[in-house]
DNA sequence: CGCTTAATTGATCAGGGTCAATCGTGGTGG
DNA sequence: CCACCACGATTGACCCTGATCAATTAAGCG
């Protein structure tokens, strides 16, 4: 299930991360270890109740992770763009799936290999740590977001976090559906629609494409997230 | 504000962890190093914003971490066990603030010195690991519930996942209030107070006091978790 | 150019929130 | 000992946000 459309050894040169040089320097002392793959956008990367052994770095591209309900509903936890580490879980077991927004070049790693560097190298195991706590953070964060925040203001949310991931904070291109902003958010395609054209009404925003968010007024669009 | 009740060194020997050897084990090398404190029901043990210098296991008890909106509205992460960490924080400022839900006894520990210890002692970065892992994987859960789930399957599903943790599972001591489980299910008393009602309407609990649920039908209930 | 999938928009509905009254319980003091 | 009070919980009536259902428009793509 798998989609791998390449599969070579990594050379750290080919790396193109044109971001922070503390995101960019997160998981560097991983580099070397790992196996680059390519996934095709909408691929599955790997599925809920598969299993642990790999994980693996965003080089380009984004992937988003999520979870099931029986009856289909769908819950995406995070979205993992370029320098992100995604799908390190400890139980026998993936607790999440992840699959691809978009094209994505991504890095995996054997679990066990890192595993028995992280014994030796304590830069490593800092790395997995702080991988884990970030995420953590994040999905407190998301907790907060998703029980006690009106439409409105999860989409304000949503434009505000995407921005920060962003090249250019003020012309966001949003490489996932209105679908995933909506599972996002536990909200639906109509009213996360709804709110866009809302914002856009009241010139918060622009929306020239559906997939371009020009952001006209960052402090009313602060104001909206509460 | 930290409410600190009493303050002595802290013997392994005292505390009486009645859980599962998975659950006592976890922590087991951070016992020495501790301080024992008690906290009053409701008292704060650490607000939002404050230094992350410390952090506690809970001996007894039960301790709630959560987040506010700046208008009051409150999201609860968590509630805290006998045997759980909490309070662990990578960055300077803590994101979440901690209350005594019932009377506790926690040993708090300084991150300092176990950050220390845990350069040497693999088995002390190992907890913290897991620690954060597992907040992280209930974390997850916990949008999945918050995100995508309805009122009575909250309810429900909360009432599963503290049976977990009581010792009795047919017999549960709520420690906490209406408000402190809606605010943890991202609802209100009332919805709270009408789903009970209604599960004991249809048989599946009783509720011979407001504080105590017992579990009549289990399988009823999971069902209604969905 | 036509087909398919994504997004918008509108009309209606319902789940859960809000407001308000009542009940229950436990603590306090006359 | 019991009346009173305070606080938590329950219950009811009503409302509103966001979901659902449905139709239309827009955007990719072979």
């Amino acid at each position: 299930m798998t989609a791998q459309m390449a599969d070579k050894s990594y050379s750290p040169a080919a790396s193109l991360e044109a971001r922070t040089a503390w995101m960019a320097g997160r998981a560097e002392p991983l580099r070397a270890a790992g196996t680059v793959i390519q996934v095709a956008a909408s691929r599955e990367v790997f599925a809920e109740g598969g299993d642990t052994d790999v994980f693996y770095k965003v080089v380009s591209g984004v992937v988003r992770c999520c979870k099931f309900l029986s009856d289909g509903r769908r819950q995406i936890e995070a979205f993992h763009v370029a320098g992100d580490l995604f799908g390190f879980e400890l139980g026998q077991e993936r607790l999440l799936s992840a699959e691809a927004v978009s094209d994505c070049t991504l890095v995996s790693y054997r679990r066990r290999s890192i595993e028995t560097l992280a014994q030796k190298d304590q830069t490593i195991s800092h790395q997995l740590f702080q991988y884990a706590m970030q995420n953590l953070a994040q999905a407190q964060d998301h907790s907060l977001l998703l029980g006690r925040r009106g439409a409105a203001e999860k989409v304000a949310s949503f434009l505000l976090g995407w921005a920060k991931l962003s090249a250019d904070k003020r012309v966001l291109h949003l490489a996932m559906t209105r679908q995933d902003i909506a599972d996002y958010l536990g909200l639906t395609i109509e009213t996360v629609s709804r709110s866009l054209t809302q914002f856009e009404r009241d010139g918060v925003i622009a929306l020239p494409y559906s997939r371009q968010v020009k952001i006209l007024n960052i402090d009313a669009l602060e104001d909206l997230a509460a």
